[in-house]
RNA sequence: GGCCUUGUGGUCAAGCGGUUAAGACGGAGCCCUCUCAAGGCUCAAUCCCGGGUUCGAUUCCCGGCAAGGUCACCA
């Protein structure tokens, strides 16, 4: 058969380069040794979300930490999949998380490697696909969906493997006057790999997160170009990563099963196999079982619930880091003050079996991220979120930066040898400042104590208020009230003989503390007081009377 | 079902022939204290199961079992 008419008849594109065009376009990069060129390579669909950011992380590390290269490639070859807007998309969630590109789709830079959309690419993946025809180890398929459904079927019921493979593979062997007549007839046709691959070969491969693992040869006759003269993600994923000369390919593990694939296109288009990393994952239990994140079922998949609920972008990245590194939390404390970008990252080290992600570790990590901020800088952030998701109150309050820092100051506790830590993130925090505002301060007082007691209490303690009061006066006032109130000013006495008291001072307290701010539990309570002012302190006293 | 991967406290995990089996989150408690948060201290809790190899296995080997992934002209 003339293969070099044939391939010529199947891909007669008359504007192809040459494959030597395509090494002398794209040659090896001048990278510094040991440099790593990593690339997040996402289709144009859905909206990037946790399980990316994850993997787009390790890909960012593993590239910046050693000098190397991250870049962008829209993997577009599928046209159905295509949503407006998914690529500014993606570079948005990740810019907003601090991970930046250096080259690709939609970068300004070099991008010397591209275009980055596959799309574009067409001619060069024509132009070896040709080439595998011309040597052999390609052919053209004209099976219909439905017979492939059929032998499908059979194999299933034969409990054999499902596939395009040796018996199987019908126009493997389709003789010349066969082609050409159905050719002739205007049926349409893939083209597919002619595997040379034998399944009972298996070979150990390392890969760099995994360690190593047994592969079996590849035996399949994988469709390389669909009907539309485009690749499949298995073709464009050889020439792309060899041509954009990636070093490490980072991706999720349920990659790991085509890997024999990937393996044999490699080799027949005789490129070197860059180095692999997949990794695991990240799971949740459902139903007492463990289970990959789902897009459609689980809300904190979404890159956007983080935003929505305000999480410290940084403190979502570095609970990321921990478990993407278990090392990291490790050096995390024992250098507070250094960028997580100079913790040495390490592929190796990250983990062979899939996370379940834990909403209580982001959240301490959130929290110990946030109180490192200043009073200016949380209000920054906080301002950011209330101006997109807050209430139209928020925002008002927001109005005043002042006050809001004033308050900040004391909730984040700026200035004292130990920094509090009670904002999360921006929802929680914000709502935890509503008492400071009278339109937000809608109590539901819950007294432990009789009428008499309260009413006493905080009679007692309105009559001697004096805002310029420092703390300790302030509390030695309190002390004095509650004694008056009939309860213990000494914690001691209060323990010498309870039943001598209506109760501690530190009951005597969570009266007037409830009355200012509607909660057992607040910040230190002179402050507070100091913020709100005189007059709606004592405003709010006098409201939380028992009538 | 075939193939591949993984199996250390509730969670994330270090350790990889001899350890009192780190650490962190979460839980319990104590201290501090006007409450809370933070901080300090303490406690409970783990090597999937069965066989080997070995003087000795969480670590090595073989079998189970369980979980996850994958079997497209989707990526």
């Amino acid at each position: 058969m003339d293969l070099k008419k044939l391939a010529a008849r199947l891909i007669p594109d008359e504007d192809l380069p040459s494959l030597e065009d395509c090494e002398r376009a794209y040659p090896p990069r001048k990278l510094k040794e040991g440099a790593e060129v990593t690339r997040l390579a996402p289709s144009p669909t859905g909206f990037i979300h946790l399980g990316n950011l994850y993997s787009a992380l390790a890909d960012e590390r593993a590239a910046h930490t050693t000098g190397g290269i991250f870049y962008l490639r829209i993997e577009d070859t599928d046209e159905k999949r295509r949503v407006e807007g998914a690529v500014e998309s993606v570079i948005r969630s990740l810019d907003y998380f601090g991970l930046k590109f250096d080259e690709g789709a939609e970068i300004v830079g070099e991008n010397a490697y591209g275009p980055y959309y596959q799309r574009r690419r067409a001619p060069i993946y024509r132009a070896f696909a040709k080439d595998l025809i011309e040597r052999g180890l390609a052919y053209p398929c004209f099976c219909t969906e439905e017979e492939l459904d059929e032998t499908r079927k059979i194999q299933t019921e034969r409990k054999e493997v499902t596939g395009y493979y040796g018996a199987y593979a019908k126009c493997r062997n389709l003789s010349e006057e066969q082609i050409y007549a159905a050719l002739d007839s205007g049926k349409p046709f893939v083209i597919r790999l002619k595997s040379q691959g034998d399944v009972n070969i298996k070979h150990t491969f390392r890969d760099a997160i995994k360690g190593g693992i047994t592969v079996t040869e590849n035996n399949q006759d994988v469709v390389i170009l669909k009907s539309d003269g485009i690749p499949t993600y298995h073709f464009a994923h050889a020439i792309d990563d060899h041509f954009m000369r990636t070093t490490l390919v980072i991706r999720g593990e349920e990659w790991l099963s085509s890997l024999p694939i990937h393996i044999e296109l490699f080799k027949v288009l005789g490129f070197d196999l860059p180095r692999y990393g997949h990794t695991c994952s990240l799971m949740k239990v459902d139903g007492g079982t463990k289970r990959k994140l789902s897009k459609r079922k689980d809300p904190e998949l979404s890159l956007d619930f983080y935003r929505g609920a305000g999480y410290y972008p940084q403190a979502v990245i570095k609970y990321l880091m921990t478990i993407l590194n278990s090392n990291f939390e490790e050096w995390a404390a024992k250098h507070p003050e250094e960028d997580y970008k100079n913790f040495p990252f390490s592929v190796s080290k990250m983990g062979k079996s899939g996370a379940l992600f834990d909403l209580d570790k982001l959240n301490d990590v959130s929290r110990d991220e946030l109180s490192k901020l200043t009073p200016e800088e949380m209000y920054g952030f906080l301002n950011g979120w209330v101006k997109e998701f807050g209430t139209a109150a928020d925002r008002a309050h927001f109005e005043d930066r002042e006050y809001i820092q004033k308050i900040l100051a004391l909730i984040m506790g700026a200035g004292q040898k130990k920094r509090r830590k009670d904002i999360v993130r921006a929802e929680q925090g914000v709502r935890l400042m509503d008492y400071f505002f009278d339109d937000a301060f809608a109590p539901e007082y819950s007294f432990r104590f009789e009428a008499d007691a309260v009413n006493a209490m905080l009679t007692a303690f309105a009559e001697t208020y004096d805002e310029n009061d420092d703390n300790s006066a302030w509390f030695a006032k309190l002390k004095q009230a509650a004694a008056k109130a009939g309860f213990a000013a000494e914690n001691a006495e209060y323990k010498a003989n309870p039943s001598a008291y209506k109760g501690n001072v530190s009951d005597a307290a969570e009266i007037v503390r409830i009355a200012i701010t509607g909660s057992p539990n607040s910040p230190d309570l002179c402050t507070v007081m100091g913020i709100l002012g005189r007059e709606r302190s004592l405003a709010r006293i006098a409201a939380a009377k028992v009538k």
